[in-house]
DNA sequence: CCGTTATAGTTACATATGAAACTAATTGCA
DNA sequence: TGCAATTAGTTTCATATGTAACTATAACGG
């Protein structure tokens, strides 16, 4: 019986998950399929980890945050910003300054080769995702839209 | 001004990426959480990853399944695979055997005290996927599955 | 047969990640 | 004031994960 094993016996009784159905996994495989397919454009090129490349997306967007503020912004925990900082300021990618009334506060923004970076990357992202939308109609992606923005409420400042 | 960031300017002409209206980035953090919510049930009560729930979970589905199998219906890779079964050997909670003609291939299923954990999981996981789902309405539950099989047509033994 | 190649699974190493402890600065309030 | 409680950010440590190298067995082709 060598390529195909048949399911269990439903007469035993143990109602097993069929995970290819099960929504958790569905969205844990397709996240990481469309994530790992930007970040391959762009991890080599600039040795550039995700966490990092979504620290300088909010830092284009946003001018002076702070590290908190980034990883509010990011849904990151703040190690793993401040991990990210530490690499891209080395890298010469972002510069911090301190806030002037508050000494522990960082003030952050891109440098010149940060935003070189960034102005490259960003249309590849949007690329990458244009790809993977273009599977759907324009009926579809508007359902998806609504069904992302009611599963998580989007946190407007 | 503290709290609010304002957004940089437009005339920049940097074309930042509104990373909140990002398909990966939205699906990476729905899927985190929603995930997380089902792993908090039983990785305290069990002291099981997800790795290893994801293993149990096609085992009780499939049986005699080997580790490559394993790994083909996880889509996980066979190192993942291979350290959870370690894990869940170790514990008492798959059995492994030998393939009687091909002294490499294991032969896996769950022990008995493999399925009573299976069997108190499962309905926990499914639950969890319910309140998920709960905040969708039938037409948008059915837009979600037909989108999803759209993005990531599912492998058919 | 026997050597090459392919496959199943494990091990080793390097890097990533998360929780908790820690430092430094600020705030709250008695 | 002055001291306890918060907050920003970093470091430490334990664990997780991916890539590549490795072992053992099996399949293939002359």
């Amino acid at each position: 019986m060598p390529a195909s094993r048949k399911p269990a016996p439903v007469g035993a009784e143990h109602a097993p998950l069929e995970l290819e159905h099960f929504l958790p996994y569905r969205l844990s495989i397709l996240s990481n399929t469309v994530s790992q397919a930007i970040a391959d454009d762009y991890q080599r090129r600039y040795d550039l980890s995700v966490t990092e490349w979504r620290v300088m997306a909010v830092l284009a967007r946003f001018h002076g945050l702070s590290a908190r503020e980034v990883a509010e912004r990011t849904a990151m925990d703040k190690v793993a910003v401040s991990r990210a900082l530490a690499r891209l300021v080395e890298a010469g990618r972002v510069h911090r300054d301190t806030h002037g009334n508050d000494k522990r506060r960082s003030v952050l923004s891109l440098t010149e080769a940060g935003w070189l970076i960034h102005d490259d990357v960003a249309p590849m992202a949007r690329a990458r995702e244009r790809e993977v939308l273009a599977k759907l109609d324009a009926e579809e992606r508007d359902w998806l839209t609504r069904i992302l923005d009611k599963l998580q409420p989007v946190q407007k400042p």
